[in-house]
DNA sequence: CATGAATGAGCATTCATTCAT
DNA sequence: TATGAATGAATGCTCATTCAT
């Protein structure tokens, strides 16, 4: 067996090491997204500090600086994962069903579980610092999934399928989207709306829009 | 940098303290509440503080917790003011029109015109510190109207009617408050909504939950 | 012998607390300029910051806020006072002769001696922040002495006297005012300069200016 | 606010360091020291720090101290370069001429373009940092060419030569540089100096010192 | 009723420097 | 030779709040 060359000893430790300081570094970053991520459900967007932040993790603030440019860049990319996950499911709900009203439904469904699951993200995507969402950053990294494009052209598609009532697509989108942030934003606002009542509300209200299509889950 | 110099603060305290005497006693109650409200709309809720509400009526900042226990109290009040005023113009648009849809409508563009003409209160009141909605105080004065009360029995009585289609009242109601919360929400939030564009989303929602009825206003 | 009204007890205590008070006030505000001055001798300008002084003194350094509205208004306010001094000795220097040419020596004199009695003040006012020469502040207290006005008159005045060679009475000014600041300069900057060597080149430089007249002062 | 959020200064780093492999080993030196001068010269002595420079040439700061001792190193270096090329400069201007006052002429109006042309290295060299204009280091490079010296000596041959009237030799250089240096530092402080005022200030007086004669240049 | 004086906690950020690798 | 990770010390400034008067 041909002995396959191999880099010399100390190159290949140096290599490990160096994957090990990357993985290592990888981890303290995510940990200060994570503790970032904590604290603002804890102390909210206002009371939100790097330095709090610097403590949870058990690292000086200056070292946050070692990983998040600054304050805001540690918010963007907090943000930026959250649109990444929202995207996905968003984007996986569709596609499992193919009538457009269904996907709706399901569309509608996946945004409020999002909302439910990952409040935290949901607040500061869409509540807090919503001008994220349009931002343009010179090293985005993921591309982000249209999810208002998405529901465009399915309530497009379900105009044209004779399912939705005939009218303006973008409108009806634009209602869609108001109806799930409205339920969202009141269940994060914290106002006495249990899950129930919230999930009722929002079958309720989507099926009045959907014609009375029954909900694709649950 | 040639930076003029300023005044310390005191100074520029005493000088803000000669146009008060126009304040009569019991009046510096209601001034500071004024203030207040003012420099809220001006700064927003961070960058609204203390200090300057003091420096605004001409008092020192002590002088401020004579008339209101802390920070948050003297928000509640304007939370408050805002829930009034915000109760009377629903109240006076629900009362024009009897109909139990055509007042759903109007309540509707009722709650809409609040948000977008009084944004920073809006927001107080139901993004920021909706934990003041419930939250009674002692020094509560005035009865808050009951806007979800009046939606549920209208909704209610427009089921009796016939008009809309029988369910859960409640639900129903919830449902049309996350509508409008939805899209003055997303409105505050800056998201890409112009007017017109939220106006049009909220036309088409509305008019979906209530069955085609015309609105009861342009 | 008529009683002399009197205030009632109480105001006259009031009124002796307020003057204490304003008094107590005055000395907390020149100690901490001179914690300021005496610091930024020891640090430099650059190495100033106002948490020492706030030390130095022994307040908290939000006590300084309650004195000075800033850094920069706490350094303007000594530089002011600074240019006051300053002004007063050339002006009393330069009044105790009335032949231009003796004038002319015995504010030369008084300037430099005014670097060397206050080098930090003389550095702040001259050197570091020459910007607040010029500074038109709101509250300007004391009218400040114009200096080299007063200098170009002098020269103008040795001119039309025939005690000084013809010419730009400005330029002759600035001339004069060079000479002075360069050696005020070099003293500061601790270059080798002994005092007694910048006396005789300050005599030298002076005297080749004045034409051969022999200064007023030692 | 939509801030575009930054990248931290690690990947910044990063980016500036594919640049840098042109650098050859030992030439690292004067790329460190190129790059410290132009920020220098850019930012100011306040504004410049140790993380600009290595992030300039794209290694770590940590690099810098394998080269310099530390930030004073660094500086002294510049303010080194600085007083080379001063010294050639105003000895390329000595050489031009043979009279003695012509000479004399020359060196000062060569000492005044200097500083004109490189205000920023005349601040540190005379203004701010005049502790490095004595000090010997062990780094030394370049042996300095004593300025004051060749003054002096010129001025000496000029007493001797019966064209400056007859004094103390240093003292009378010590003058010609208190001039040059008030000008130049009136200039730098920003005080308002005009080019050309100052240019009519310096040859007023310099001619004053130097009797009349023509200045050699412009 | 109102103030003046003062505080302690907190903030984002930058810097020179060190140490193990 | 060079780096990556981390730190400790600063800085200017603002804020809500307290306490004695």
């Amino acid at each position: 067996m041909p002995r396959t060359p191999r880099e010399p000893r100390e190159t290949r430790l140096r290599q490990g090491s160096r994957q090990r300081r990357e993985h290592e570094k990888q981890e303290l970053r995510q940990a200060i997204r994570d503790a970032a991520a904590t604290l603002f459900e804890t102390h909210g967007y206002e009371g939100f500090s790097l330095r709090q932040v610097a403590e949870e993790v058990g690292y000086t603030p200056t070292t946050i600086y070692l990983y998040f440019a600054d304050k805001d860049a540690l918010l963007f990319e907090i943000a930026d994962e959250g649109f990444v996950r929202f995207g996905e499911q968003i984007h996986t709900a569709a596609a499992a069903v193919s009538n457009p009203v269904e996907r709706l439904w399901a569309i509608g469904h996946a945004y409020l579980a999002f909302a439910e699951q990952n409040p935290v993200y949901y607040q500061l995507m869409f509540m807090q610092r919503s001008d994220f969402l349009l931002a343009k950053r010179e090293g985005e990294r993921r591309p982000r999934i249209d999810v208002l494009g998405i529901v465009r052209e399915t309530v497009q598609a379900g105009m044209d399928d004779g399912l939705i009532r005939p009218g303006d697509a973008a409108t009806f989108a634009d209602g869609l989207w108001a109806v799930c942030h409205g339920i969202a934003a009141l269940r994060i606002s914290k106002l006495p709306f249990t899950a129930e009542r919230a999930s009722a509300a929002a079958d309720m209200t989507l099926g009045a829009m959907l014609a009375g299509m029954r909900p694709a889950t649950g």
